[in-house]
DNA sequence: GCGACAG
DNA sequence: ATCTTGTCGC
């Protein structure tokens, strides 16, 4: 899978913005997106100083089991600014992806989708780039403003960012943390739920989340000599 | 103006 | 993201 960036790639601020506000046009929230994927993906991306490992790895949708897995190193080209993850991560993301073998019918992201002050975060990014369905998973709050859900498993809360319902604040395990998705590219926020749901069976995070972490953080270790 | 701010 | 010790629990 060849995946082109825009060229030229952004070298500040306000041409990053300027990117994520033309590539929106192109963002796909029909859905429904995959009923039944049989491989999903996942990708993150670890960093230490100016290295960093990027990593994608694809799991049986069905029995979590790693099917193909990629890691890539390298520097890092672009500082974090919130709401510019993208620019941070894509370029070794699309790396990875693009020595992947197998085409993912779902991949999952570490961060946001359209709960994005611009409503395009990396995982928005990410699909329309690839043209695949992607959903974002983040950890902590970013954008919106929410109730907190219930505390058993599947309960879940709208993430509301200037009166539009941008995602949802999803509990994936009994008393846990919640998380917060959003859509990404080609799938709708209920079947993103579901997948993500699915995808959490005994962890807060998606098992593709983690697998992509562990991978990228032994990459990044592996690279340095240790 | 000030504080907050995915990873 | 990463820096960091011990600690509670399965």
């Amino acid at each position: 899978m060849k995946i082109q960036l825009s060229h030229p790639w952004p070298e500040t601020a306000a041409e990053a913005e300027a990117v994520q506000d033309a590539l929106r046009a192109s963002l796909d929230l029909a859905g429904p997106g995959p009923r039944r994927p049989a491989a999903v993906a996942g990708v993150d991306v670890a960093y230490a100083g100016d290295r960093l490992a990027a990593a994608v790895v694809v799991l049986d949708a069905v029995t979590h089991r790693v099917v193909e897995q990629v890691a890539v190193t390298g520097r890092t080209a672009f500082e974090y600014v919130p709401g510019l993850l993208a620019f941070r991560e894509l370029p070794s993301l699309t790396e990875a992806l693009e020595r992947l073998t197998i085409v993912p019918d779902l991949v999952v992201c570490d961060g946001y989708g359209l709960a994005h002050p611009r409503r395009f975060g990396l995982a928005c990014h990410l699909g329309v780039l690839t043209g695949l369905p992607t959903v974002g998973v983040g950890k902590t709050a970013f954008v919106g403003s929410h109730r907190e859900p219930g505390r058993e498993r599947g309960a879940w809360s709208d993430l509301v960012l200037d009166g539009d319902v941008v995602g949802r604040v999803l509990r994936t395990q009994d008393g846990v943390k919640p998380v917060f998705v959003s859509t990404g590219h080609r799938i709708d926020l209920e079947t993103a739920c579901r997948h993500v749901l699915a995808l959490s069976p005994r962890y807060r995070l998606p098992e593709t989340t983690r697998a992509a972490d562990r991978l990228s953080r032994t990459a990044l270790r592996e690279a340095a000599g240790g």
